[in-house]
DNA sequence: TTAAAAAAGGATAAAATTGTCCTTTATTAA
DNA sequence: TTAATAAAGGACAATTTTATCCTTTTTTAA
């Protein structure tokens, strides 16, 4: 809808990641793709994004995973997931595909959007990891079906 | 960004064709795709769209081309737009992809997603097509580059 | 030190979206 | 009535996104 699956995927894994490194353990991504219902080598090749950009942890080999530190999981915001997968096309694209599109020469939706894109752009900014894994611990939402 | 190209083609398409219609002007696909910077045989792909969901009129032969009375600028909102085109998934689908996702089995962002839907949504069924073309004529706003 | 486990990475494949081309149908004006 | 004009529609092509498969690299524990 706003994201693209790569993305959707890339979030969820995320989360769930740091839901199980709050309990210590580590996830790989057969188990990351189980549960969080999603294609596991796309899933792979995300998490391999992920990693570059230091938003997850990852090590090989066996009793290897993804995981993510505790102190991690406060500094990464979802904007940081969002940029790593899909760039900043939600921040900078035009609603109207237009390639120059600003405050001197807007679309005709320019002003509507801006105040939209700016409440996305909170939101993601400000959403922790921490604060995603913790409504799933206590069982307030989910990352299935 | 947020519509798909062809929503995107569509509105830019929509609002031109109003624009002249103000002046009683009907016009080809052929001088819309020109003026709104789009690939002529999809524009024409995406006009029919919008013809068959009568948000635009069509008239063949010489002289014809596409026109949208004055009543209906002001009675086309937006969201008819984008419903034609891109359906309901803008509206409906979860910003993590879930397929079910609601109040009762929220993703971990349902909540977040909420507002910002709300707002988009209410921005787009309170935008009329005769508005956004009326920006377009008093050159404040522009549907190129 | 070796077998097994797990991520990384390369090469493709499938599906969806975007885009083009050409023929058909309708309509108008000469 | 006919030639010209314009949308409608079908078939296909290109590109992008999503998804799969298989090999390589790293690492651990026995």
């Amino acid at each position: 809808m706003m994201f693209s699956k790569a993305c959707e995927y890339g979030i969820r894994a995320a989360v769930y990641i740091a839901l199980q490194s709050l309990d210590g353990r580590r996830v790989s991504v057969t188990e990351i793709a189980e549960e969080i219902d999603s294609p596991i080598a796309f899933t792979a090749k995300i998490l391999q994004q992920l990693t570059r950009n230091n938003i997850v942890n990852s090590v090989k080999g066996p009793t290897g995973g993804f995981e993510i530190d505790r102190e991690e999981m406060d500094n990464v915001k979802l904007n940081m997931i969002v940029k790593a997968i899909d760039g900043d096309k939600i921040y900078k694209g035009c609603g109207l595909g237009l390639k120059e599109c600003d405050a001197q020469k807007p679309c005709p939706l320019h002003d509507k959007f801006v105040d939209i894109r700016t409440d996305l752009s909170r939101m993601l900014k400000s959403t922790s990891l921490f604060e995603l894994a913790t409504g799933l611990e206590i069982g307030m939402t989910f990352l299935k079906r």
